[in-house]
DNA sequence: GCCAACGTTGGC
DNA sequence: GCCAACGTTGGC
């Protein structure tokens, strides 16, 4: 069977080691294949090795004015070394990866179509803070509770670090229906959100930092790091092998398609205190399989400038 | 630009 | 192996 993935570009300008890491719809529209390197996160790397050529992908805007779902797309090569970590002059040089022993891989994606309808997060996130049908707009109503639900469920909004993401068969069809349909440019929305709630169960009042329920993550984006000092050892995996794939990558812009401007709620929960130190183990990685993070970078392009 | 979320480092 | 400090991601 196959799995259905969500992978995140930045379409905005960003200058990291003095070249651009953005990587827009509209570039990949017109080159239609791209390798996704600049992943640097384990467990977004594990989810890479794991897809297989054909299957489908989302491609995602993040880190920009208005993110959200923006095209379709698919695996057009499985899980190869990123070589990119290789090279001391890319954003995402990582000096721990060598040609013999290859700590990132990468795969290529093929553009297939644009969302016909743009689908911001901020909408994905309204509807996954509805808590009865009744409150869910009646113009994405055609998605159903089932819709509802699978939306609920996605990583992108119960985690939305990770920059490479498996989505379910349910949860895409449901987006690929919001695609084609659309219905919420006039939206607007905006008074409800529950807020972040969501799916974790957050507690509010009590509140014990830890959540219990998440835990790890991955981040994704941005890249390596590791230039800074020697620290530590990392977890990571390396060795692994066998298979793996891995990729990443976000975008943004200002695109909207659709219009979309609207908001449906944001809200934050602020409360900062940190939690920080509550637990939370991470996930990826290391080593096999695991997943654990590590970063992951962006995208592909870097141009410079 | 702010800052919540969370992965990573690294002392113990 | 635990966990506080630190650094990043990335929405807003």
């Amino acid at each position: 069977m196959s799995n259905f993935w969500l992978l995140k570009a930045e379409p905005d300008s960003r200058i990291v080691k003095g070249k651009d890491v953005k990587f827009s719809v509209d570039e990949f529209e017109s080159v239609k294949t791209s390798a996704w390197e600049g992943v640097r996160n384990y467990e977004a790397r594990n989810l890479m090795k794991e897809m297989k050529v054909g299957e489908k992908a989302l491609f995602y805007h993040s880190n920009c004015k208005n993110p959200g779902v923006a095209a379709f797309s698919e695996v057009s090569k499985e899980a190869y070394p990123d070589y990119t970590a290789w090279d001391e002059t890319h954003p995402y040089y990582d000096p721990k990866s060598n040609k013999d022993s290859p700590k990132w891989f990468m795969v290529d994606l093929t553009f297939k179509s644009r969302a016909d309808h743009f689908i911001p997060l901020s909408l994905l996130r309204f509807i996954s803070n509805c808590s009865s049908a009744s409150d869910i707009p009646e113009k994405v109503a055609y998605i159903g509770e089932e819709g509802v639900r699978a939306i609920k469920s996605m990583d992108l909004v119960t985690r939305g670090r990770l920059s490479v993401q498996r989505v379910d068969e349910t949860a895409w069809n449901t987006i690929v229906l919001m695609a084609e349909k659309g219905g919420w440019d006039a939206l607007e929305l905006d008074k409800k959100m529950p807020s972040t709630a969501v799916a974790t169960p957050k507690a509010k009042s009590g509140e014990r930092s830890t959540p219990k329920t998440r835990a790890a993550p991955a981040r994704t984006k941005r890249a390596t790091a590791n230039t800074k000092s020697p620290k530590k050892k990392p977890v990571e995996d390396d060795e692994e092998d066998e298979s793996d794939v891995y990729q990443e990558s976000e975008e943004s812009s200002e695109d909207n398609y659709e219009d979309d401007g609207s908001d449906y709620g944001k809200s934050r929960s602020k409360r900062r205190t940190s939690l920080r130190g509550t637990k939370r183990k991470a996930r990826g990685g290391d080593d096999d399989d695991g997943d654990y993070t590590g970063r992951a970078p962006r995208r592909k392009s870097v141009r410079k400038n």
